[in-house]
DNA sequence: CCGGATGTGTCAGTGACTGTCAATCATTGC
DNA sequence: GCAATGATTGACAGTCACTGACACATCCGG
């Protein structure tokens, strides 16, 4: 079986864990009892036990800076941004994968530990994408405020994700964040 | 010998050990021998290794909110966030302060652990600006928008405080940048 | 059949953190 | 002055995330 196959089936067991008993609440060994392995072999998958939860944020990192990198040259950064989170727009379309990551979100949020590591993981998703950014614009562009746009696009977009937004209002309300937000500057 | 004393005691001493050997390296039990007391007495007055480092932020979340709050009523909300944010440029300008700040940064940065906390404070810290800038605003406004205005401001701030930025032109460069990400729309 | 590469379990250890209990000390009421 | 009370502390044991070391199995090309 091979190494994702792994990964992902004791991402399933450990997240049934985290939904029932919360995240604290559970224990590595437990989960690695659940699939069957030593905690050890556990360790080998997933480097901490908040791996489990964040890993899928690195494949989507990686995909919002492809898409980043994929838009026409003239485009300005604001709206650059804006497409690049149209993966994102998409998930929360589909009411499945809506409700597994609305789950994941109540999982991260009830635990400070992990809401931690979360967040130390969008600031890597950020730099990232201001890596994008900076190839799509040139040097001649100021690298802090390409730092600071990345910043303020993701505030909007963790603004509108916010439980209070209700998921079916998810894309306007990112528009309207965005647009209201749109730097006076932007061509 | 008040609470806060205590504390400031083991802050000084938890600093001067993360400074020599490293965050993670200094363990809870030398803080503690460090300042005579025990392990269990440590977690008496800080909830955590952390929270020796990060407790500092909170003093300053408390600040800037009075700062928000006390800005005159038709000011432009980006402009009044930006005025909050001039106790972090005073600091800026002292240069005891400033290295002692920078001591500081270093020891986050070289921590994940320790930065992902950090992380999870200047979220906190954003709610509480966020609830600031709703009072002045009244509850007309879009809380949505609100919310990533004030991420929008951080995102700023942080990019300005990169340590790609020199210390000295800091506050030039906080105000450039906050020129360039200024939302079109605001008044 | 043998070589190493790869995956696994076991065990021991570290370090952050918590609960508990008993001793100490200052405060308060009498 | 003294006893009851409450707050502060140290000592100790325990949990849990995580790591390093080693032994063992399997598998695969030569």
């Amino acid at each position: 079986m091979s190494r994702r196959a792994v990964q992902s089936r004791i991402a399933r067991a450990a997240e049934e864990l985290f939904v029932d008993k919360g995240f604290e609440e559970t224990t590595v060994d437990e989960i690695a009892a659940a699939v069957g392995m030593s905690q050890r072999s556990f360790f080998r998958y997933f480097s901490s036990k908040d791996e489990v939860v964040l890993d899928s944020l690195e494949r989507l990192g990686e995909d919002l800076a492809a898409r980043l990198a994929a838009r026409p040259a003239g485009e300005p950064e604001w709206d650059s941004l804006r497409r690049a989170f149209d993966p994102v727009v998409e998930r929360f379309g589909d009411p499945v994968s809506r409700d597994h990551d609305a789950a994941i979100q109540r999982i991260i949020d009830g635990s400070p530990r992990l809401l931690a590591s979360y967040l130390c993981r969008l600031e890597l998703l950020q730099r990232m994408l201001t890596d994008a950014l900076t190839k799509r614009v040139g040097d001649d562009a100021d690298p802090v405020v390409l730092r600071a746009m990345v910043g303020g696009a993701f505030a909007c977009l963790h603004a509108a994700a916010f439980p209070s937004c209700d998921p079916d209002e998810f894309a306007p309300c990112l528009d309207r964040t965005m647009a209201a937000l749109r730097p006076a500057g932007a061509r």
